[in-house]
DNA sequence: ATTCTAATTAGATATTAATCGAATTAGTCT
DNA sequence: AGACTAATTCGATTAATATCTAATTAGAAT
């Protein structure tokens, strides 16, 4: 986890009434005029609090007719949760904040990457292009929304042929996508990428 | 978990300086010119910051010789780690704030205790004697030193004979004494304590 | 007791953050 | 298309907070 990725979390709770708003989302979507009713705030100061709550991905939202409902990401609540203690003990160089991953798993991957960074091609064998595919989803944000031109940008820096990549983010449950938005599969996120 | 100890917490967090200091303090005890020294900030800067994570009980100081020795207290870390999730959702009001214990538990306890909250008297079963006891307990502060009459003024609260109840706590491993501060043993506390 | 050094307190300044009223945008519904 | 309403953006105000320098306290060591 990186530092900023932390402060910023930690800020966006270090706010009664935003931790007000996330027990109030617990029990179930909310749209604003029922936040500002019962925190007593205004709209405009409700919109204030859910954009820092949304720049972490604690919250999403999804029209429904005239109203904007605003979720809780349970999912990336618990993920943040369980990664405190996790970034700040770490026994080793206090320097780098960065995760570094040591595996002979990582061996494997480098071998279809050229040194630039680029991904040579996509391995056939099944078990060997999960594992690319999971190491290319190491770059795809956790709880955030992309558009479907978001993930062809990003795949691109990787390989020309995003369309079959994307596909294959998809088919391995990797992602999962709803009205042309795709994201992270929360349930697959943690048991592969570290 | 209180709603503002909850906020304190995350306050405590929020800034990048603080976690720094942590993730220092988690490879070991630092003193204050050490710390001053790495993050490239003035001693009072340093004080600041850590009278901040003293509040919620991330740091204890210890003397020794010449300096004073700041400890990261890991076990408050990971409280308030597991606490996060567990205090945002909550499926139920999300009115009150507040723990409430509601075991069958609680009714043997409370045959002790007068409708004032006094203690009548400590039980002679050691099985219900330390259910008492670890009643009494929650009203103290994880992670907190006390002194001798703090203590005593806590215990008096509840019962005229402190200096018993004070006792029991440190036999039945409750609560720890080192050159007269009381703490309650971190090892204990979240077994029996919800 | 005096000196030395580390830590804290006090006071001042500048930055960040919370909140609101007014104006604007975005999408629904007739 | 036009009217309606929820949400957002804008601008301003006030409250917190991070940081420093200078002065003070608290122990340790001579």
């Amino acid at each position: 986890m990186q530092l900023d990725k932390l402060v910023q979390f930690h800020k966006a709770l270090a706010d009664a009434n935003r931790i007000k708003i996330l027990v109030l989302l617990s029990t179930g979507p909310k749209n604003g005029q029922e936040l500002a009713q019962h925190l007593g705030l205004t709209p405009p100061t409700v919109t204030h609090h859910l954009t820092k709550l949304r720049e972490v991905n604690l919250v999403t939202d999804r029209r429904e007719k005239n109203h904007i409902y605003f979720y809780l990401k349970e999912s990336v609540l618990k993920h943040y949760s369980d990664s405190i203690t996790a970034t700040i003990i770490r026994k080793g160089e206090p320097e780098e904040m960065e995760i570094k991953p040591v595996s002979s798993h990582e061996e494997i991957v480098k071998n279809f990457f050229t040194k630039e960074g680029k991904l040579k091609n996509l391995p056939s064998q099944r078990k060997k292009k999960l594992m690319v595919l999971y190491h290319l989803a190491k770059g795809i944000e956790h709880g955030k929304k992309y558009s479907e031109k978001d993930i062809n940008e990003f795949i691109k820096k990787f390989h020309l042929d995003y369309a079959t990549i994307r596909r294959e983010f998809i088919i391995n449950g990797i992602m999962y996508r709803e009205n042309g938005i795709y994201e992270l599969n929360p349930k697959e996120m943690w048991k592969e990428i570290k």
